[in-house]
RNA sequence: CGGGGCGUGGCUCAGCCUGGUUAGAGCGCUUGGUUCGGGACCAAGAGGUCGCGUGUUCGAAUCACGCCGCCCCGACCA
């Protein structure tokens, strides 16, 4: 009989390709496996194996075999004609880079960010806004020389403390990074737009299904920040979603329409009240026969070494996002144990914003309350009837509280879900952070000189690729879409003992 | 970096607890034969520093210690 090779696993959806490659199974170098190996534990991961995509050469670290590169070459073609399509130059900036040059942006020394070579003072890049940056300050000078789109699609090294999920999360990964160079903000923000319209080509083209959401940019510094997404229980980033009225947003920067505390006519008077044991604000809740909208959690961080008490509702959980861009940024550390006692002479479950010495800040949903029970900052002792207002120093308010499934939309209303994602894409609105340290500046035309408005842009290749797989898959394997499939069509002869049959499939397969 | 797991032919794993013949199985691979329209069968083979090192012992894949690597959870994630 004909035996069908094992490698069935490839099989499906047959159309043409962009371009004409041709290749014998017999002689194709398809490595596939029938077994899954034990270090994938996800789908794409397992696939990326069994179907002779890729190997795994050390930890986060991938040799991509013929077939995997050949999906990530069309994925990277589909990337390639729609940055072109918005004006898009393409460089080929080098992944070795001086030391010196990151030392200028203070980002030599960002925690498990960059790879460095031992032989000398040069890195690895894991991104490149300081290469770009470089380039323009020695050859941007006028006005006249912007708005300019430079983009590469290029390997980057970042040092993973824990690379996972196989092609997601590595040490060494393929990345289309753009940046684009304006005058001002208002040109930025075209600049930006323009990119998420390609963005949506990309993954469209791509065959994905996927969705944008407003994002934290982070410690990359600017204003804004959307990421594309597809939703995935391997997802590392977490997202809020309606699916009533489309809002999308990462959790670190999600808000929904959980009403706030307000505040009661009569401020009764505050009064320490003993309350042995009670450490949880469901045990407080329990111990008073109150419900946690009268109670305020106080959560203690370290602002850049400095104490702040953060004041939430009830059960409601910090957002760390959320609290970083509220004190201005800088770093934000839960204080631990013995940090709170130093501070506050009580233990976790007994501090409040009462006699707290240093910041206090409180979420939104507090605003101006009344009638709340806080920590005494005394263990075993809460203060009842405390008004904000009144009694506590609450510098300001802010929303600091995380999202959760099925609060109210703060769009429409109606019930979100909050769900895992993985990242496709994020694009930022940069500004002039890099531009002003490595002085890439211009004059305009009254002889000005003014720091070039910068944005910066990532896809991750191999993410569309085991995103694809991700969503399209089945117990046989990988059905590939035309758009990333590695070859277009599978000429099967069915009979090789057929002359005539034999002659007319290599007839065709000379065409 | 904290917690957990694992490391035995290309892949999946057994053996280890209760040290003792030439270290096993399935899949894959090679050769020969049979089969021949839906993931073949029979037979014979090749292939292993049992992650590395030190130690305990007459004797270590098996026990102890150290190291390395990989995976998962967490922290982190520009």
């Amino acid at each position: 009989m004909f035996c069908l090779p094992w490698f069935r696993i490839l099989r499906r959806n047959l159309s043409l390709s962009f371009w004409v490659a041709r290749m014998r199974l017999s002689k194709a170098f398809v490595p596939t496996l029938k077994e899954t190996p034990s270090d994938a534990a996800i789908p794409s991961h397992q696939l990326m194996l069994r179907a002779g995509l890729m190997r795994q050469l050390t930890a986060g670290v991938y040799a991509y075999l013929p077939l995997g590169y050949k999906a990530m070459l069309k994925a990277m073609q589909i990337i390639r004609e729609e940055m072109d399509a918005i004006g898009g130059q393409e460089f080929h900036l080098p992944a070795l880079n001086p030391e010196a040059l990151w030392m200028q942006t203070g980002r030599r020394n960002v925690p498990n960010f960059i790879l460095s070579v031992k032989e000398r003072d040069l890195v690895l890049a894991p991104t490149h806004e300081e290469v770009i940056a470089w380039i323009g300050a020695n050859h941007i000078q006028s006005y006249k020389d912007l708005p300019q789109i430079w983009y590469q699609i290029q390997t980057k090294f970042r040092n993973e403390p824990r690379p996972r999920s196989g092609v997601l999360r590595g040490r060494q990964f393929i990345m289309k990074d753009s940046y684009s160079l304006d005058r001002t903000w208002e040109e930025l923000d075209k600049s930006y737009d323009a990119h998420a319209e390609a963005y949506r080509n990309i993954f469209s083209r791509c065959g994905l299904k996927f969705f944008v959401v407003g994002a934290s940019s982070g410690a990359m510094g600017g204003t804004g920040s959307q990421e594309f997404m597809i939703e995935s229980p391997f997802g590392e980033d977490t997202v809020a979603l309606c699916d009533h009225c489309g809002y999308a947003a990462n959790v670190e920067v999600a808000t929904s329409a959980v009403p706030s505390v307000g505040r009661s006519a009569e401020s009764a008077m505050p009064k320490e009240i003993h309350t042995p044991n009670v450490k949880t604000i469901d045990e407080l809740a329990s111990f008073l026969k109150t419900d946690h909208r009268q109670l305020a959690k106080s959560r203690v961080y370290l602002h850049d070494g400095n104490p702040v008490l953060v004041l939430m509702m009830g059960n409601d959980q910090v957002n760390e996002s959320k609290l970083i861009a509220a004190v201005g940024g800088g770093e934000v550390f839960a204080a631990g144990e013995e940090k709170l006692v130093e501070l506050t002479g009580a233990d976790a479950g007994s501090i409040g914003p009462i006699g707290f010495k240093g910041r206090i800040i409180a979420d939104n949903r507090l605003k101006d309350s009344n009638n709340l029970v806080s920590g005494a900052n005394k263990n075993d002792f809460h203060i009842i009837n405390i008004d904000l207002k009144r009694d506590a120093k609450v510098e300001n308010y802010f929303d600091l509280r995380q999202v959760e499934d099925k609060e109210p939309c703060a769009s429409c209303g109606k019930e979100i879900r909050v769900a895992h994602a993985i990242e496709l894409g994020h694009i930022f609105k940069l500004g002039t952070k890099y531009s002003e340290a490595l002085n890439m500046r211009f004059l305009d035309e009254q002889g000005q000189s003014h720091p070039v408005v910068m944005g910066s842009y990532g896809i991750g290749v191999e993410r569309i690729v085991a995103c694809h797989i991700e969503q399209s898959h089945d117990e046989n394997g990988i059905a590939w879409g035309k758009a990333l499939a590695p070859y277009a069509c599978h000429l099967i002869t069915v009979n090789m003992n057929s002359k005539e049959a034999v002659l007319h499939a290599n007839q065709i397969y000379q065409k």
